[in-house]
DNA sequence: TGTTAAAGTGTTATGTTATAACATAACACT
DNA sequence: AGTGTTATGTTATAACATAACACTTTAACA
C-alpha cells in the first residue's frame, strides 16, 4: 500500500499540519497513526493495540487508544467507521483541497476501505429525498457495505 | 404511536407470517415485538429487557433476547441498525407488498427511526458511483444520521 | 400413546468495544 | 522554580455481543 518512506512523508506532512495551529503530534500519536496507515485496513482500537506492540514494541494502554483515536479524528487525519466500529486513516493527509464529508465504501471480504466523495448532484438528491420524508439529512458521511472489485474478480 | 389494539392486530398478523412457512411467533418472541413496536423508537437489546420486564414482568436474559432479535431479523420482522447497533420494528409488518431493502432515517435527539423506501433512480445512482470507485454495492440499506422536523422545530 | 428429533430457552462464561474517574507525567510559559 | 495545560497511565466498569452446553417444550411419527 505505502511504503515506509510514503508514510514518514505522510507523517510529516500530518505534523505540519497539527503544528500550523497549535496540536501536537506526539511520539505515541505517530505511532498509532503510522500503525492505521501502514495496515491499508479499517482497524479496531484493540486491532491498533496490538499492531504498535508488534510494529514498535510499545504497550498502548485501550484508554490512550481511545484518546489518540479521538484527537486523530478531529485533526482529520483518521475517520471511524460506524458500521464497522473500526478507524480508518484518512486518504487525503497529504493532500491541500479541504477535507469534505467523506462517504466509505467497505469491502466486507478484505477490510479495505475506499474513501470517495460521491457526486453532489447524488448526496443533493438523497437530501431531497430525506427531506421528502420529513427529516434533515445531519451528516452525509455515508457507509457503505461493498465487495471491492479484487475480491470478487477472487471469488468470481 | 400505536395502540395497544393496534399492536395485538400487528402481533397477529406476523403471527400468521410465521406461521405461512413453518416458523413460530412464541410467547417471548411476541413479547420482545410488542415492546418494539410500542416504543415506536430504536432500542438496543438490552433496553428490550428491561423493557419487557417492566411492561410484562418478565425476564428474558440477554442471550435470548438476542436470539429472539435474530429470529424477528429473518422473519423481517425487525431491523438491525448497525450505526446505532440498535432494533427497530419493521414498519411495514402488516402491508403486503414485499419487502425490499430499507434505508433508515434515524433522529439524533429522539432516537426516532422512519423506514423509508429512496427513490430508485437515487439508488442507482449512487450504485454508479460506487462502481466507478472500483466497488460494488452489496447491500442497499443505509442508515442515515438526521434530526426529525419536529425535533427541529423544537430546538429553532 | 410413547418415542424421538428439532426448536426454543436457560444459564454461565467469555469476548469485544467503549467510557468514567482519578492520578501522574510532560511540556510551555512566566 | 512555580503554574497552568495537555498528554498519558491506571483501574474500573459500562455497553454490546457471542460461545458452549444443559434442559424443556413442541411437533411429528411409529
Ligand atoms: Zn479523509
Ligand atoms: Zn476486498
Ligand atoms: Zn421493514
Ligand atoms: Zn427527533
Amino acid at each position: 500500500m505505502h511504503s515506509t518512506q510514503n508514510i514518514n512523508q505522510i507523517i510529516t506532512h500530518a505534523e505540519t499540519l497539527c503544528k500550523s495551529h497549535g496540536a501536537r503530534l506526539t511520539t505515541k500519536r505517530k505511532l498509532v497513526l503510522s500503525s492505521l496507515i501502514q495496515s491499508g485496513k479499517a482497524l479496531s482500537a484493540y486491532d491498533l493495540i496490538d499492531l504498535c506492540k508488534e510494529n514498535f514494541n510499545e504497550n498502548i494502554p485501550a484508554m490512550s487508544v481511545y484518546r489518540i483515536l479521538e484527537f486523530l479524528e478531529n485533526e482529520k487525519l483518521v475517520h471511524k467507521l460506524k458500521l464497522a466500529n473500526k478507524y480508518v486513516a484518512c486518504s487525503h493527509i497529504t493532500c491541500n483541497h479541504d477535507h469534505g464529508v467523506p462517504q466509505f465504501l467497505i469491502c466486507g471480504t478484505c477490510d479495505h476501505v475506499k474513501e470517495i466523495s460521491i457526486n453532489k448532484s447524488t448526496i443533493s438528491q438523497l437530501k431531497n429525498d430525506v427531506e421528502q420524508a420529513g427529516f434533515q439529512l445531519i451528516n452525509s458521511q455515508l457507509e457503505m457495505n461493498c465487495i471491492c472489485n479484487s475480491c470478487q474478480d477472487k471469488s468470481a
